[in-house]
RNA sequence: GGUCCCAUCGUCCAGAGGCCUAGGACACAGCCCUUUCAAGGCUGCGACACGAGUUCGAAUCUCGUUGGGACCGCCA
């Protein structure tokens, strides 16, 4: 069954994606992909001035990160291109004669502009914020109040935007526009341009803000600018996607950790909220640790590597499995892989731990019955956590010892740390041989 | 200032007239488990902005007030 809904994200490549523009695009793709529709992406790029081909890359490239993919693009041209505005100016002449030919607009200084009526009620039906309607003479308006023209070609031939989205919505066969509610004030000056060419309207939904503590539109000073930097912080894309789903929408079931195809399957633009949302990074952690803990071992370390590369690890001398299985013994600590990165780092470099742990609250007393101890436990038939935990268990009884006397030395000795997992992971995860050469250096068998 | 939009715990969401002495999540506080917590379990704190209506009954509908946001570029 062919599907004819097309959706489209429309960003202007004067700057990298950042977490508005992300939560936009992750809002129609989900639609997309919910109703089997076609997602277009389609680069505005009429600001001559300030649009760069870099940023356009790396708005593409935020995508990618996030995993949102588009059917048809600058990349990926289809029967609606080109993609990119400036390639578009055919269409915009041609329209833009059209209304000057039926009076409907006229020159000025070299500009074209379109000539505002006044005494209309402009009304749509918005699909998550429901009817709105406006004067036509309040649709655009000069400072003081009385009715602007809209320019629709600029004097160096570009067109504005209030006119282009225009044309390509309808020329690309875009049936739903899913935006920012920023937006929602331009609604009314495009549909009169809608009205005077004639053209079938799509239905708009638009989209709650997500707004910074301090309740202001996410500005470029407030919070990480692209998505690159919450990659660079320690969130994963799953992570960020499944943060941005939560903002403005939720399932009806409630759950709030989902994977995508979860998402997809549960999307519904029809419980999408209005209020705008502040963006919580407490939450955003939250979501990120649970994605961490469901997300695929082999997935997850290809993510991690990196991380622990800036830590100074050396990763080469460890097999994959080596170090996924070190990942999955850390059981779901650290909220973002930053922390996981550094959390682990005992299991691939015990100079850290030196450098961390000097062993000097150890009391000579008490040595010589860790010594025992560890050079015992070190020769269990079966180094698995649940054998070693077992035999320590009887051990302590029997010696007049403690479950914290002498798995609390083992767990700084094998990690210099204060918390890690079960000591008893660690130390089978590091294999017998390590856990023997790090007690050694210590003097601890 | 004008126009448009919004209004439930600190934050994100449930709630579409009785199921609400308002539910979940994050955060916060406390407790528990345990060899540690950065893992896990439990408990607590905490909101329908206000005022009028409509109705037998309102967080839910209407109006007003207040508060917040967005937009007012030949930027998008």
């Amino acid at each position: 069954m062919p599907n004819n809904t097309r959706v489209r994200f429309a960003p202007s490549p004067t700057g990298s994606l950042h977490i508005g523009g992300a939560h936009t695009a992750l809002f129609n793709w989900l639609y997309a992909r919910h109703t089997g529709g076609t997602f277009v992406l389609r680069i505005e790029d009429t600001d001559k001035e300030r649009s760069t081909p870099e940023y356009e890359q790396s708005i593409m490239d935020g995508m990618r990160w996030m995993g949102l993919d588009w059917d048809e693009g600058p990349d990926k041209p289809a029967g609606y291109g080109p993609y990119r505005q400036s390639e578009r100016m055919e269409s915009y002449t041609k329209y833009a004669e059209q209304l000057l030919d039926a009076g409907l607009a006229y020159k000025d200084d070299g500009a074209v502009l379109f000539k505002v009526p006044s005494g209309e009620t402009i009304t749509f039906d918005d699909e998550v914020y429901g009817q709105i309607s406006v004067k036509s003479e309040n649709a655009s308006v000069n400072q003081d109040g009385t009715i602007k023209d809209i320019v629709i070609l600029k004097r160096d031939g570009m067109p504005t935007y209030n006119y282009a989205v225009v044309i390509d919505d309808y020329t690309m066969n875009i049936n739903m526009v899913i935006r920012g509610e920023d937006h929602i004030i331009n609604t009314p000056k495009q549909l009169l341009i809608y009205h005077a060419l004639g053209f079938e309207i799509p239905k708009f939904a638009h989209l709650p803000m997500i707004l910074g503590k301090d309740k202001k539109k996410l500005s470029k000073r407030q919070g990480a600018t692209s998505v690159f930097e919450y990659n660079d912080l320690g969130y994963l894309p799953d992570g960020v996607f499944n943060f941005l789903a939560l903002l403005g929408w939720s399932p009806k079931d409630g759950q709030e950790v989902f994977t995508r195809s979860e998402a997809i399957k549960l999307f519904d633009l029809g419980s999408v909220t209005k209020k705008p949302a502040v963006l919580d990074i407490d939450k955003l952690n939250h979501i990120n640790q649970e994605q961490m803990k469901i997300m695929d071992p082999q997935e997850l370390l290809k993510i991690i590597k990196p991380f622990w590369k800036n830590l100074g690890l050396d990763i080469n001398s460890y097999s994959d499995d080596y170090l996924a299985s070190s990942l999955q013994a850390m059981g779901g600590r650290g909220q973002t892989t930053l922390q996981l990165a550094e959390y682990s780092d005992y299991f691939i470099s015990f100079d850290t731990v030196k450098e961390r742990y000097k062993a000097d609250d150890i009391k000579e007393e008490i040595r010589p019955l860790l010594k025992k101890f560890y050079g015992e436990l070190l020769e269990v038939a079966d180094f698995t956590p649940q054998t070693m935990e077992a035999f320590t268990r009887t051990w302590v009884e029997s010696n007049e010892s403690s479950m914290k006397e002498v798995a609390l030395p083992l767990r700084w000795a094998l990690t210099g740390r204060k918390v890690s997992p079960g000591v008893f992971e660690v130390a089978a995860q590091l294999g017998r041989e390590e856990c023997r050469k790090r007690l050694a250096y210590y003097n601890l068998i």
